[in-house]
DNA sequence: ATGCATAATGATATCGATTTTGGAATTTAC
DNA sequence: GTAAATTCCAAAATCGATATCATTATGCAT
């Protein structure tokens, strides 16, 4: 039962190793009739590749690793799996791991990467990740690439989101409908991308000569339950927001259940827009508006810009920062009178 | 910037690259004094240990395989994460594979599993896979765990729920507030879990004396798309269905949204009882009765019997069925008259 | 036949850590 | 003081595939 190696084949069929193994990659250096016999040899032996050995050989691994936050949340198990089918796609397999927003294990994970001599790294970095996380420190590291979270003004590779577009986009439209105070929940602001959807948010409200209140921001966690605090919080503003941009499809979705909890209607009595537009946005009644994410061509972009990379190790950075897109369903409702 | 090597760090030291190797290891064979002596290099170097090399000899690698058919579908990203991070503690590293149900891919996987020399696989196995699949052919495969889908009756390790008694449950119920017209929507009859629920729902009808209707029973593919369209297929049934359990989260959430779309209310003009009960469930209005399904107790439970499989190769087959819970929220309506 | 280019294959060092065996140094025993 | 027992470490084989370089066949022209 144990694996049989390129020895015992060689020896087999009284060749040596070098032909087996340039014969089992199809090299040109090998007959034709030669690389028959091997192969039906190896078929025949039950012969496994073995990649530590070639590994060690060749420090090429055909694999990749991946930190997320929370492969639970839709959008970014969405966006993995977009970027694990690209992956595959190029003949390469993933290490993944969830860091729960835990710096340590991510830095833990980015270490092993390194001891596994994975090709490369996709890195959704942790709430609180600093570039020189990311960046080799006393050890070398593979190239890495950010997704969905970027350091704005880094050299590093990334691919994002337009996160102050969607927010100018959403606010915008609530501003057009009338409303006048709108709230502003979700996202965590040491990330960048809270500060530039709150950047968006800004220039909207500039746009419509309302002067932003700060009150009216609440950062939180991403999670329906945490969706669902922040209608409590919304209750004791006065005058009270008519309506809300909310961060992600998970805060929105609890946030909108708190508010119905509380009598107040998304759609009807309030306007809320949401953010990335993942299957939970189209599942509750009435449907949300949303600034769309493409998470599936995020995935996608950073998977190839990953393998450019490996391929390419000294080219210049790239970063990718998708356009946002409005989709207009029922949640922001109809026009109000100020 | 290149990786050094124990043997650099011991020439440096001037001692063997087998002390360094021990020392680093915690080796009790190495005197204190030489272990600190070492480490402190090690460190100040910038060294890492090369799993490939480390491997090659020992044939062992830290690595545990997984393969799911849909990680972006929330129950299974729930399950993965209990997976990871069981794992993770464990001191392993996963290589993820996100079949697609494509049993090729799926089959491609565990072979490169083989070639990467995982230390063991967790699968959910995509539909129409075959035990034979799962098992040793011509190739050495690393020991495996099943999960969320099991081949009942095989000697194969496993973790599942128990799908017979979950639909009891939720047909029970629903026959109990008077429904006698019990649609069984979703799912796929290749499955076990299918056969297994459909033998509950039979049951339940039993126990009430009604005979069991095969036209009432409507499979279909995970996914709230597929749900929302199995809600047209129930408006042709004459007479109507009064009420309905599904297979998962996804579409029983599709459905729901189809039969609203229709006209048809859940939880006031229909009952309706899904299953898995992640986030999903309830996060819409009226929230959804569900049988449970415990996805982080069950990645829980397959980690660790993976673990203990690879401790213990030999030891005779684990199998588990989690008991299902019936969770009554509003979508199962009041009761209703025959 | 002879020479020579080219194709096909073999021998071997190598990747970097682990592990076994055994030797030297130090300590303990008597 | 020598013998025995530890303690600490070095040397070298090993894991399995790869790649370089050398060598042997083969084919073709002269």
């Amino acid at each position: 039962m144990t694996k049989p190696t390129l020895r015992v084949i060689a020896d087999q069929l009284g060749v040596s190793t070098a032909t087996v193994s340039l014969a089992m990659r199809d090299s040109t250096r090998i007959s034709e009739k030669m690389r028959k016999r091997v192969k039906a040899a190896l078929q025949e032996a039950g012969y496994v590749y073995s990649r530590s050995a070639a590994s060690l050989r060749t420090s090429k691994t055909h694999t990749v690793g991946v930190v997320l936050h929370d492969v639970s949340d839709p959008f970014f198990g969405a966006l993995l799996r977009s970027m694990e089918s690209a992956l595959w796609e190029a003949g390469r397999i993933i290490f993944l791991c969830d860091s729960n927003e835990c710096r340590d294990r991510q830095s833990e994970f980015i270490r092993k990467m390194s001891e596994y001599n994975a090709d490369g790294i996709i890195v959704c970095p942790a709430i609180g990740t600093s570039i020189e996380d990311l960046q080799s420190g006393n050890i070398p590291l593979p190239p890495s690439v950010l997704v969905s979270r970027a350091f704005v003004g880094s050299d590093l590779d990334f691919v994002t989101n337009d996160d102050r577009q969607s927010a100018e986009l959403a606010a915008r439209r609530l501003l057009d409908l009338g409303h006048r105070r709108i709230a502003f929940v979700g996202g965590d602001p040491t990330l960048d991308g809270f500060q530039e959807r709150l950047k968006g948010y800004q220039v909207a409200l500039d746009g419509a000569s309302i002067a932003f209140d700060s009150t009216l921001v609440r950062p939180c966690i991403a999670g329906v339950s945490h969706g669902f605090e922040a209608s409590d919080w919304l209750l004791e503003l006065n005058p009270r927001p008519t309506a809300a941009i909310c961060s992600s499809d998970l805060v929105t979705v609890g946030f909108r259940l708190g508010l119905i909890r509380h009598g107040i209607v998304p759609g009807e009595t309030f306007g809320l827009v949401g953010h990335e537009d993942n299957e939970g946005a189209s599942i509750v009644i009435p449907p949300l508006t949303v600034t769309r994410v493409e998470s599936e061509k995020m995935g996608k972009l950073a998977a190839d810009m990953l393998l450019n990379r490996i391929e390419n190790p000294e080219s210049p950075p790239q970063q990718i920062v998708l356009e946002s897109r409005l989709i207009i369903r029922g949640s922001c409702g109809p026009s109000v009178s100020p």
